[in-house]
DNA sequence: TTATTTGTTCGAAAATATTCGAACCATCAG
DNA sequence: CTGATGGTTCGAATATTTTCGAACAAATAA
């Protein structure tokens, strides 16, 4: 094959906008899946969200929200997807901040 | 007078949310109203935006946000109002937040 | 191959946010 | 009192987000 048709687009590390990355944040089900990817790389299916029944296709926009503004990795692994914080890109434009969002998120 | 009609409803230290704190920063406009006020309080007619031409109204709305998500303090002063910074409650709530938004926010 | 698991994408409906004029209110100057 | 300044609030139009079913696609299991 050609073009690998399961790895969807990421903004640079230039390109994040810091606005983008405070709007994905901002949505209390967004960052519900940044915390759990806080301690590292998880599976799509082992991602769970705050309501069990919400449909794919509306978790799958969620994932969509925080890929496009640069705050998750969406990486195709077997049949499902790997998820991660892009650390480095997040600290290298945005210093401190998405921590001081994770820490401020854990007391709740 | 019995009451006093100007002062407007600011939520309390302990009501902030965070995603109400990080959806009010995400809009770049009301950015822009955060950072001049970073250097200190401000009357609200010395506090431009980048579109001068915008009415008062939405002026004002993008006020209300700041303030009711907890980011700024809006005080009746003379004829104006006088805006800053909730640093003490933010800090307090959400430890080194706004400063590495505000940080962040420096090199655009 | 066929079925199952896991997700993305599309499109339309519903919910939210934004924008802005008009009306209104308070303060200060004259 | 009258007018000018500085701002809030309301309501309606517009724009943006969110939600979710249906259709589709890739990888694995049987």
């Amino acid at each position: 094959m050609a073009s690998d048709n399961t790895e969807l687009p990421h903004p640079a590390r230039e390109d994040l906008q810091l606005t983008n990355v405070l709007f994905a944040l901002s949505d209390p089900e967004r960052l519900t899946i940044v915390r759990q990817l806080a301690s590292g790389p998880l599976e799509m299916a082992q991602c769970h969200l705050s309501d069990p029944s919400m449909p794919k296709s509306t978790k799958s926009h969620l994932m969509k929200v925080l890929r496009e503004a640069g705050v998750i990795r969406n990486e195709s692994l077997g049949r499902g997807r790997r998820l991660s914080i892009r650390h480095d890109d997040l600290e290298a434009r945005f210093p401190g901040l998405i921590g001081s969002v994770l820490a401020a998120s854990a007391d709740d």
